[in-house]
DNA sequence: TGCCGATGTTAACGCTCGTTAACAACTCTA
DNA sequence: TAGAGTTGTTAACGAGCGTTAACATCGGCA
C-alpha cells in the first residue's frame, strides 16, 4: 500500500506533515483558504503540488487537521486553567493562555477564526463543538465571578473579548511581545469586568 | 459607446450597482472574496454572471468600490464626531458611530476588515490611507483624553478596540440590537480607559 | 542482491473561473 | 418610424484549479 493520509492518528510525528501544516497556516491566514492553491502549498515547503497527496488526502484535509489541532489545544489547556477554584485567578489564567497562544501563533488564530466554513462536514461539527466548549469554559468562569449574569450576555461578552485578543495578528504594531501581551490583558480584563 | 463602468463618478445613483454591491458584501463576508464567483454574484441579484460587466469593470472593481465607500463613510463621520472639544464626549460619539455602523452593516465591516489585500493596487493605497486616517482620529481623541500615552501603544489599543467592536458579525448572539450595542459600548469604553 | 514501501516527479483529466464576443430586446428621442 | 444607447442573454476563450495516474528514485531489509 502507499501512504495512509488519514486523520492525525498519532504515528511517529511526521515532520513533513508538520512543515506543510505550518506553511499552510501562514498562507491561509494571509490569503484565505480559497486564495491558496495546492501548488502554492507545495512550493512553500520546496515541493510540487501533487506531492502533498502523499501526506494529506486533499486540500480540505489540511485545513481540517489544522483547525482540529488548534481547537483541541485551546480547549485542553482552557479546561485546565478554568479549574482554578478562585474565578478571578482562573480568568487571569485563561487570559494569559489565550494571549500567549495568539501572540505565538497569529496565523493559526486567524485561520481558526475565519475558515471553519471551509472544513468538510464530518469534521466541521467536531471542531465547532470544541470551539463552543472552549467558549463555555470562559462563560462558566465569568459567571462564577459574577453570578446573576445572563448566559446570553456573557457569551456575547466572551466573543467580543476574543475579538479583542485575536486582533493581534492584524495590528502587530511596533510593540514587543511583552508590552503587547500586557496591553491585551489589561484591556480584556477591564472589558470583561465592566459587564454587569 | 456601451456603458462606462469606471469608478464611482457620481452619476445618478444607479440602483443596480447598489444592489450588486449589497449582495456582494454579504457573499464576500460569508465566503471570502476568492470563494465567490462572478456567477454567484450575478445570481444573487437575479442575473447571469456576464451581466455584471455592464456595471463594473470586473470582480475586483466591485470589491474596490465597496471598500472605498466604507472607508470614506467611516472616516467622514469619524472626523465629525472626533471634533467635539470634550475628548470624553468625542470618544463616546466615536463609539456610538462605529457600533451603529457595525450593527447595521455586519457584512461590510467584515469585508472591510479582511479583504483589503484583494483590491488592485491603484485603489488599495487610497483605501489604506483612509483606514489609517480613521484610526488616527481615534488615536488623537484618546491622547487628548490621556496625555502622555505613547502613540504606538495607543494605536495598538485602538486596533484591539476595533477587534472587539467588529466581533459583532461573528457573535450576533440572541441579544437584540440595543442590548448588543450597549454591551459593546460598555466593554470598549472600559477597555480603552484601562490603557495607561 | 533484489525487492518493496515511501516519497518524490511530470503529464494529463475534467471542471470552474474571469472575461470577452456576438447578439437580442427595450426605451427613449429626433 | 428609424436609429441609438442601455442592459440583458448565450456561447466561447484561455488560464488555473484540485486531483489522479504513471513513473523515478532511494533507503532498509529478507
Amino acid at each position: 500500500m502507499t501512504s495512509q493520509p488519514a486523520a492525525a492518528l498519532e504515528g511517529p510525528p511526521n515532520p513533513r506533515r508538520a512543515e506543510i501544516l505550518g506553511a499552510a497556516a501562514e498562507l491561509f491566514a494571509r490569503r484565505g483558504y480559497h486564495g491558496v492553491s495546492i501548488g502554492d502549498l507545495g512550493r512553500a515547503v520546496g515541493l510540487t503540488g501533487p506531492a502533498l497527496y502523499r501526506h494529506f488526502s486533499g486540500k480540505d484535509a489540511v485545513l481540517a487537521e489544522m483547525l482540529l489541532d488548534i481547537s483541541e489545544r485551546l480547549l485542553a489547556e482552557g479546561v485546565r486553567r478554568a479549574a482554578d477554584p478562585d474565578p478571578g485567578r482562573a480568568l487571569d489564567a485563561l487570559l494569559h493562555w489565550h494571549i500567549a497562544f495568539a501572540l505565538d501563533n497569529p496565523a493559526l488564530i486567524t485561520v481558526h477564526e475565519r475558515e471553519l466554513d471551509n472544513v468538510p462536514e464530518p469534521q466541521r461539527h467536531r471542531i465547532r463543538r470544541l470551539q463552543r466548549a472552549y467558549v463555555e469554559e470562559w462563560v462558566a468562569v465569568l459567571r462564577r465571578l459574577n453570578p446573576g449574569l445572563p448566559a446570553g450576555r456573557t457569551r456575547a461578552a466572551v466573543h467580543a473579548c476574543f475579538g479583542l485578543l485575536n486582533s493581534t495578528p492584524r495590528s502587530a504594531a511596533g510593540l514587543d511581545r511583552e508590552a503587547m501581551g500586557g496591553l491585551l490583558h489589561t484591556m480584556a480584563r477591564a472589558a470583561l469586568e465592566a459587564v454587569r
